[in-house]
DNA sequence: AACCTTGGTGTTTTT
DNA sequence: CACCAAGGTT
């Protein structure tokens, strides 16, 4: 290969030290992802195995890309180059071997819902008040604790205030809680793998062996027990690779400890060290901008990059009157720029700090009809259908797991009530069985009644489809999904209890989980082509536990995406703007108030992330007043923004003296039309809401089609709200008490126009094959199809997750 | 046992 | 404001 053509001295450098320690300090937009790829492409080319070669990325999309990539490079054996993030790395390790530590390899992994759940369960059980004993402050020491490799007792040891040996007792409590469930969180993955190689040498060596090769992306992002994992690896060998900028360390509140990258000459004195500062990425502007507010931070490694883009359009900035008028805008330029064509939509961002920004963000996209696609916020797994399902295949792989079986053990009802359960819990704790087994015999419960035939018909049941899995009866796991489904009736029970748009969206959810099912099963073929049997149900729910939320962005459609600027890490566009510049969200409020430095300076880090983003265009927007915690807060323009040289800004507004108050206002253009407004509450709270201006949504569009499920008040009153007051219009407000669909719909809310079929065509879908669509229904909130397929009959999908195509 | 209402409370970011 | 948990009602 004649790579020399296709990198700089620099990056050639990079790709071709191939043997021991090395240090590549990649900026933003320098091309590290071409060095890491040539780089690998390389080494096998030289003869290395790629099979001695592990690659640790920072999310399983990143891995998928770089695999590909590889492939597109040496056209063969990428795929047996070990691919994978910290957490799904670890998680396969442990599923070989975790049985060395006691544990059995169906254990389930805790996310942080199930994590907090335990931990309220021992807060109860204890007695202890959790006003006094914040759970997520608990967790989040405990976490801590963890990624520092810190156990209970050496944590109990340290503790010297009564608060803290309650929190180291909880700490072993909660552990002792997930190892008789079976269950490890996503620390215990790292953790134990690490325990494992530490206690078991010969399972250390051979991966030692294996992995003679090793490259981490994204260095400066790793915590103590990702560092311990990687030395304990590359001790052997030492062809140690680690890429990253420090200026771009941004998840410290999870534990990462930015000397990794800072001590990593010192860690390893025979390291090489090579400076990737050519920037190909951003115009001069955008770069200068970035350099300039990334400078006010001290105790960095001294590095200035640079491009030859050219100066590109300045960098432009806009403060509003509310969050609304900001939205607005927003939308508005995004119309613009892609009505004359000058941007694609795949290749425009909407960033953002905190995920609840981007409620206002998708009003404003919906009412100027802008496809998008909003990454994260409420992720597809946690919807409680989906969490239903999962809970089933859980317990189906995993019986200790309790606190899956209480998900599950009456949803769908099948008359197993509190009291009763109660008494199986108890007998469970009694005997020391898990509470899955209590009721499995139910019938030796004393005084349970009638309850006890159900207990024991929906164990045998699982047991069931657990033995007809290890039997091989099932040829893939979608099969799985949709007999399971079937058997418990779970379809009945969603529309005898939702009304018919919320069910079918629930059904279209769990459509779409059998096709991720079938889209892993086709993932899992390529990647182990030599594999005679598909994935088992736990390589799946292992997937399913550790996808992040980019992971699932489709970023080939033709929409805006909109996430945070945590979640755009790693990511670039043309065309990018960062909302809500202000000193109290961004930076927030606590990194201001802080009186550790360090926090302030992640938040400089994580503009210095967004900005090196875009390639063309940047666009930065304030509000003058948001509501947040039920108040408006006034915030004050960010200083980030005011970090920035003023020439390389194009403003209408004079803001260098920097205080907020001596900004002019902008002038709304954006007079609504009488439909506008806040949210409803769903049903299950069902209470009363003020609509902040306005007709309630239903006629927007936005709410649930048909009639309110509750009786609906609704009281118009004249509006006397301040916040709106430069609006010229009649507004109203409306106190409401209605069946509403929660706006919080995302993962790319579909507009019509993006679905390229029409009644009577013929499509194929990945998992029900071929079909002809019977009918497209887009009078509700989002656009549902109904596709007769020959194999599995008629089903109505989602229009937004569904990939069709036409035949 | 299931549904509805009320009240109390919390504040980033994510695997 | 929005979420969740506890208590009250049918």
């Amino acid at each position: 290969m004649n790579l020399e053509r296709f990198l700089n001295p620099e990056q050639y450098e990079a790709v071709m030290e191939t043997e021991g320690p090395l240090l590549i300090l990649a900026g933003a937009g320098s091309g590290k992802t071409r060095v890491i790829t040539y780089r690998i492409a390389h080494m096998i080319d030289i003869g290395i195995s790629p099979y001695n070669i592990l690659a640790i990325t920072f999310t399983n999309k990143a891995a998928e890309e770089m695999r590909k990539r590889v492939d597109d490079i040496v056209g063969f054996g990428a795929d047996s180059i070990w691919v994978s993030t910290f957490h799904s790395t670890c998680a396969r390790i442990l599923r070989r071997h975790i049985d060395l530590l006691g544990y059995n390899s169906d254990f389930s992994i805790y996310d942080t819902d199930d994590s907090k759940k335990v931990m309220n369960d021992l807060l109860k059980k204890h007695g202890l008040n959790p006003k006094e004993y914040p759970p997520k402050m608990i967790l989040s020491t405990i976490s801590s604790n963890k990624n520092e490799m810190v156990t209970p007792e050496e944590y109990e040891s340290f503790a010297k205030e009564d608060y803290e040996k309650k929190v180291s007792f909880l700490y072993r409590e909660y552990e002792k809680v997930l190892f008789d469930n079976n269950a490890l969180d996503f620390d215990d993955l790292l953790l134990l793998t690490v325990e494992l190689f530490k206690k078991n040498k010969d399972v250390l060596e051979n991966y030692r062996n294996r992995f003679k090769y090793i490259l981490v992306d994204e260095y400066q992002d790793t915590n103590s027990v990702q560092f311990a994992f990687v030395k304990l690896l590359a001790d052997k060998y030492k062809n140690l690779c680690v890429v990253g900028d420090d200026d771009q360390s941004i998840y410290r509140f999870r534990g990462a400890n930015i000397r990794n990258i800072l001590d990593f000459e010192k860690n390893y004195p025979t390291a090489k060290v090579v400076k990737l500062e050519q920037n190909y990425r951003s115009t001069e502007n955008i770069l200068n901008a970035a350099n300039a507010v990334i400078a006010h931070n001290i105790g960095r490694k001294e590095k200035t990059l640079w491009s030859a883009r050219g100066d590109g359009s300045k960098i432009h900035f806009r403060q509003f009157s509310s969050s609304k008028e900001e939205a607005m805008f927003v939308a508005d330029d995004i119309y613009t720029k892609v009505r004359r064509r000058d941007a694609l939509r795949n290749d425009i961002a909407v960033l953002y700090r905190t995920n609840q920004q981007s409620r206002e963000l998708e009003e404003a996209m919906l009412r100027e009809n802008i496809p998008y696609t909003i990454v994260g916020g409420t992720n597809f797994y946690s919807r409680r259908e989906i969490k239903d399902i999962l809970a089933y295949l859980k317990t189906i792989a995993n019986g200790n797991d309790n606190l899956n079986v209480e998900r599950i053990v009456n949803v769908p009802k099948r008359g197993i009530g509190e009291t009763s359960l109660g008494k199986a819990r108890m007998y469970a704790e009694n005997n020391e069985i898990s509470l899955f087994e209590a009721l499995l015999h139910a019938d030796r419960i004393p005084s349970i009644g009638k309850a006890a035939d159900k207990m024991r018909d929906f164990a045998s049941d699982i047991i069931l489809f657990r033995e007809r899995i290890a039997e091989g009866e099932f040829d893939e796991i979608p099969e799985i999904i949709s007999e399971l489904i079937d058997k418990i009736k779970y379809e009945d029970y969603i529309k005898e209890n939702e009304d018919k748009d919320d069910a079918n969206d629930r059904l279209a959810n769990i459509d779409e989980l059998i096709s991720k099912a079938a889209y892993f099963e086709e993932k899992y073929a390529q990647e182990n082509p030599e594999a005679e049997k598909g994935p088992t149900l736990q390589e799946f729910l292992n997937d399913v536990s550790l996808v992040a939320d980019i992971d699932n962005a489709d970023t080939s459609l033709d929409r805006i995406l909109m996430m945070t600027l945590h979640s755009a890490k790693g990511l670039e566009f043309s065309h990018v703007y960062i909302v809500g510049m202000e000193d109290g969200l961004f930076p927030g409020e606590r990194s201001i108030t802080s009186y550790n430095s360090e926090d302030i300076e992640e938040e400089r880090r994580l503009a210095y992330v967004g900005i090196t983003r875009a390639k063309d265009d940047l666009t930065l927007t304030a509000a003058q007043s948001r509501m947040a915690r039920g108040q408006w807060q006034n915030y004050p323009i960010s200083r980030f923004v005011r970090e920035i040289p003023s020439e390389l800004l194009d403003s209408d507004t004079k803001f260098k003296k920097s205080t907020a108050e001596e900004i002019p206002m902008q002038k709304s253009k954006y007079a609504p039309t009488g439909v506008y407004g806040g949210y409803l509450r769903n049903s299950s709270s069902g209470t009363s809401n003020t609509i902040p201006g306005g007709v309630p949504y239903a006629s927007t569009g936005l709410l649930s089609k048909g009639k309110p499920k509750a009786t609906a008040k609704v009281n118009i009153t004249p509006k006397t709200d301040s916040s709106d007051s430069k609006v010229e219009t009649n507004y109203k407000t409306a106190t409401v008490q209605a069946k509403a669909k929660p706006l919080g719909f995302t993962k790319g809310s579909d507009l019509k126009g993006s679905i390229n079929y029409k009644v009577g065509d013929r499509v194929r879908h990945i998992k029900f094959g071929e079909g002809i669509v019977k009918e497209i229904d887009d009078s509700g909130v989002n656009t549902y199809v109904k596709i007769e397929f020959d194999q599995y009959g008629q089903r109505i999908l989602d229009s937004r997750f569904t990939k069709l195509t036409v035949i």
